[in-house]
DNA sequence: GTAGGGTTAG
């Protein structure tokens, strides 16, 4: 062994710091200063480096006192070191405490510290470091530019981000690919499409599949999935490679759509790719496959994850709550934490619906009280408004609006909605009038707020006050969502609204409906005209009942389809009570399986029953 | 005889 001094150590340290052997590197500089060797500021960033990558958080405080005994701390290399590497383990106090404490600080110490406000969600703060570093004459470069573009997007600030903008290009930076990329996003986030895609289009050689995906993601937040899937076949058109972000965003936007055909194709992509392995593309495919209403599938890509993450167990739990399986997403539940992956928000946010949807209160109740204490996750707004959601489905009004006012804050749009709708099915018309006059503050464009209203008051016979809420709806221009089912042949999706005419084969898919609803009369089914809430004659309300979209859009798929397929109908509101005893007849006459995905979950219909055991 | 900061997901 070669007599080493103080130059060799420290080489070896941030030689094995820079190639990623970052153990290597922390060994090394231990060994150095069991050899009595005082490390340099040098070796000091690359040690601090190692232990930020390793996130040994207790490490790297040892390592700032010994800076401090050196005095190296206010040195600006290592200062922004410990910055960063506060930052990056989430503690914030002492992130800001060495930042302030430094003499000098640089363009790189002020991005260190934008970055980390960014990703320890103080996005506000983050803009605020940004403008207090432009008044303090520090240099704005690229990297800076990027960082605060993040923050930017998280908060949705598009003016500040169309600041941020003018200045790149004034600086000549928009060339640059991470500054594109980020500006792509920006705009994507903040739901900016046509300025999103004009930063990728003026800046072509810069286009790589980071700006890609957050185009695409752009798109599938706003359901544009068309343009999506253009900007996709650009992509492989153009020779780059979708990573695993790209694969997750388009299979998510084929789950919310159920795009059943366009989700097995990206599938099959994943699997060429070799990303099935992905944790959150493996976890975007069960949640997709489950929202086509193939449960089965679903759950046999789950069981082909090896090690599924939280975020697989996530989609597991929602898939079984989705579909009404309380005792499977219980299990499942249980199961995630036998294997050791601790549950976070989401998971109860599923858990709490899986109980909901099967009528399971008790049980609900005790996950709810037992989040906190046993799981240390907070309760927040979405977890409230499920328990409303349990008690109100289950009939419990006056549990529910004790619930609410010990709330600790009010609670959201979907709280009140689940409170009104239980109020609706219960015909509890003074606790609705109540939830009512919060949604309308609340979401004054909902529609539904004013269709329950009225439904309740219908429901009582109160046709003054039912005449009042249509006259609220016209002269606050609130246009009632009409209801229409859609379902995929082939490649195709076919799309019915009520008393839907459009169709090409529309006088067969009425003879057959006919067909239908006589051969399931003959077993029973009377048509359920109180549901209807209009003041019309008995005969009209049961025409209207027939030519729901979700019983043309069966019609239709019976004669569309191969015998023996199960029939997937998907429906953008709730099922009423009339479709769901009929579609449970027709199952049994047709001898098929019909699966209907509603606005709120699946209904598994078969032999004459559904799989919501009537409870929805 | 060497060093620090930046872009996409449930």
């Amino acid at each position: 062994m070669p007599q080493r001094n103080i130059v060799s150590w420290t080489a070896m340290v941030s030689g094995y710091s820079q190639s990623g052997m970052y153990s290597e590197a922390i060994n090394t500089f231990s060994m150095m200063r069991v050899a009595g060797e005082n490390p340099t500021q040098f070796a000091f960033s690359s040690v601090i480096q190692a232990s930020t990558a390793l996130g040994w958080l207790v490490y790297g405080k040892q390592l700032h006192c010994l800076s401090v005994k050196l005095g190296f701390n206010f040195e600006l290399f290592v200062g922004s070191n410990f910055a960063d590497m506060y930052w990056k383990c989430g503690d914030l106090v002492d992130a800001c405490r060495v930042f302030y404490e430094m003499p000098f600080k640089d363009e790189v110490s002020w991005t260190a510290m934008i970055d980390g406000y960014t990703k320890n969600g103080n996005f506000e703060e983050a803009l605020l470091a940004f403008k207090k570093m432009a008044c303090e004459g520090i240099k704005v470069d690229q990297h800076v530019f990027c960082s605060t573009l993040g923050a930017c997007a998280a908060v949705k600030n598009s003016v500040f981000g169309k600041l941020l903008h003018s200045c790149i290009v004034k600086l000549g930076l928009e060339l640059n690919i991470f500054v594109g990329n980020a500006l792509t996003d920006m705009y994507s986030k903040v739901g900016d499409m046509e300025s999103a895609s004009s930063v990728f289009r003026t800046n072509s050689e810069c286009r790589n599949v980071v700006s890609c995906t957050s185009l695409i993601d752009g798109y599938v937040e706003k359901d544009e999935i068309e343009k999506a899937l253009t900007v996709f076949l650009e992509l492989k058109r153009k020779g780059i490679q979708p990573n695993e972000f790209t694969f997750s965003s388009l299979i998510k936007a084929c789950a919310n759509q159920a795009a059943l055909e366009q989700g097995t194709q990206l599938h099959a992509q994943v699997i060429k790719s070799h990303l099935e392995k992905d944790p959150f593309v493996s976890s975007v495919l069960v949640d997709m496959y489950g929202k086509c209403g193939l449960l089965e599938v679903s759950i046999h890509v789950f069981g082909k994850i090896k090690v599924p993450t939280d975020i697989a167990w996530n989609s597991l739990v929602g898939v079984f709550a989705q579909h009404g399986l309380g005792k499977d997403t219980i299990r499942t539940f249980d199961q995630m934490r036998c294997r050791g992956v601790p549950p976070n928000e989401i998971t109860f946010v599923n858990l709490l619906r899986g109980c909901s949807h099967n009528g399971m209160v008790e049980e609900g109740l005790n996950y709810f009280n037992s989040m906190a204490k046993e799981y240390g996750v907070e309760p927040r707004a979405e977890h409230y408004s499920c328990v409303i959601d349990l008690l109100g489905r289950a009939g419990r009004l006056k549990e529910a609006e004790d619930f609410i006012s010990r709330m600790p804050f009010e609670p959201n749009a979907f709280g009140w909605c689940s409170y009104l709708g239980a109020c609706r099915t219960y015909g509890d018309k003074e606790r609705g009038e109540v939830a009512a006059e919060k949604l309308m503050k609340l979401e004054p464009e909902n529609s539904g707020t004013h269709v329950l209203l009225s439904n309740i008051y219908a429901s009582a016979g109160q046709w003054e006050d039912v005449r009042s809420v249509r006259k609220m709806m016209r002269e606050g221009k609130v246009k009632k969502l009409p209801g229409y089912s859609w379902v995929d042949i082939g490649n195709k999706t076919h799309v019915f609204g009520v008393e839907d005419g459009s169709h090409p084969q529309i006088t067969e898919i009425y003879e057959n409906l006919g067909n239908l609803l006589d051969q399931i009369r003959k077993i029973g089914y009377v048509a359920q005209t109180d549901s209807i809430p209009l003041n019309m004659e008995e005969n009209q309300k049961e025409r209207l009942l027939h030519h729901h979209s979700e019983k043309i859009a069966i019609a239709f798929a019976l004669i569309s389809m191969p015998a023996g397929k199960p029939i997937i109908v998907k429906k953008n509101l709730r099922i009423c009570v009339d479709c769901h005893s009929a579609i449970k007849l027709i199952s049994t006459v047709v001898g098929r399986k019909i699966i209907v995905r509603d606005n709120c979950r699946f209904h598994h219909f078969e032999d004459g029953l559904c799989s919501c055991g009537d409870y929805w």
